[in-house]
DNA sequence: CCGGATCCGGGTTGATACTG
DNA sequence: CAGTATCAACCCGGATCCGG
């Protein structure tokens, strides 16, 4: 492995993680959770096969990631971060955080996966725990919808459809990103072409605050 | 250039700034202020010059740095980070915050500079803005020394010395960044050969306090 | 189909030398 | 001082193949 071979924290973390593929590799399982190799590989198109192989490797040699046995019914294994991985977030946070105003136009020829909002949307807080548990059911153009879920001041995020969601928000996923990161605001986003339907309040509980918006 | 082609600003920030030494260069220009090439050389132990040339060249077109005219007694030119490259600086205190339990022990054969304990520095908070300035001095081993000012709630970080601190911290290097990341206690620091001198208070008043330590 | 391993062409990096 | 030029080595991306 080539490092930098600087006494500096962030250059010692540039070292594990600065190799190209390998945070968004670790996005992928905050996003998802537990992976196969070949969730994986869905999540990071123009990923090649071998680049992936070794990531993994070094990443669980670097104690980012753990392979796990999986239960019995489906497949052979899985990928999981550990709590060191977990503790990345905190930097794609501010990274995404950083990359949200090239968000702003819809992207020449770039994909889009929904649950890529699931990092942006985990960064937020349920500041009302009393209130009941909500749900609000994302749905971005042409792929798989994400479901947000609020209970007792946490939020949790997960990919597929329930049926009966507390709100549901639909429109062109530039939108859906800026809302989310707190970049513009619900009414403007409606304006633009948001579609917000059911318990108006439930979105705006789980809708970044001004002073969480930097950007 | 080569971009991921991901709707997603996670992905968007790491096409611009995810190429190897990029981050390390903004954040020489965070520590130092406005560099010399030289000055980005000297602190880039192990870049290669026409590397050094192509990022600068690259984070100018992507408005993350400009080149400024010197006024007219030194150098020819200056790099300086714009706004939106000083916004980077949250991306670098969370990769420096992650990367901090790697400096734990003294580093076999890693480079040490005083000037990048800066980031970690900069993060901190004077929490006692009603308090007279005061100014504590750095000293590690070896390398040039480093100036940390605090004055109406506000830090500011330098190298160089200064003549009469409040107080001065000197020793090995890893208990210089452990202390202010806030990873281990200032006692404990001293019971391990941090030698602190003069007041005290100053120094505590700089560190981190225990809500920031995640680590 | 899943989870890779292998091979190959081309682009990027790094070391050194050299120049205005 | 601030780069450019050159070149070898390595890394990356794409395609192909292979064992469960």
């Amino acid at each position: 492995m080539r490092t930098y071979g600087q006494f500096c924290g962030i250059a010692k973390a540039l070292d594990i993680v600065g190799d190209r593929w390998t945070l968004l590799i670790v996005r992928e399982m905050l996003a998802l959770g537990p992976c196969r190799y070949s969730d994986l590989r869905n999540g990071l198109p123009g990923i090649a096969t071998n680049l992936l192989a070794s990531r993994l490797k070094e990443l669980e040699a670097a104690d980012i990631i753990l392979r796990e046995a999986a239960h019995p019914p489906v497949a052979s294994h899985l990928f999981v971060l550990t709590e060191r991985g977990r503790e990345l977030e905190g930097v794609l946070r501010e990274l995404g955080r950083w990359g949200m105003p090239m968000l702003e136009e819809p992207g020449q020829d770039d994909v889009f996966q929904a649950h890529w909002l699931a990092v942006p949307a985990k960064a937020l807080t349920d500041r009302a725990p009393d209130e009941p548990p909500a749900v609000v059911q994302l749905k971005a153009e042409g792929v798989t919808n994400l479901v947000i879920e609020m209970a007792r001041g946490t939020i949790h995020v997960h990919t597929g459809r329930v049926d009966h969601p507390s709100a549901s928000m639909a429109g062109p996923p530039e939108l859906l990103s800026s809302v989310l990161a707190g970049t513009i605001a619900l009414e403007t986003a409606q304006r633009r072409g948001l579609h917000v339907t059911g318990d108006l309040s439930a979105v705006e509980r789980m809708l970044p605050l001004d002073d969480e918006k930097r950007d």
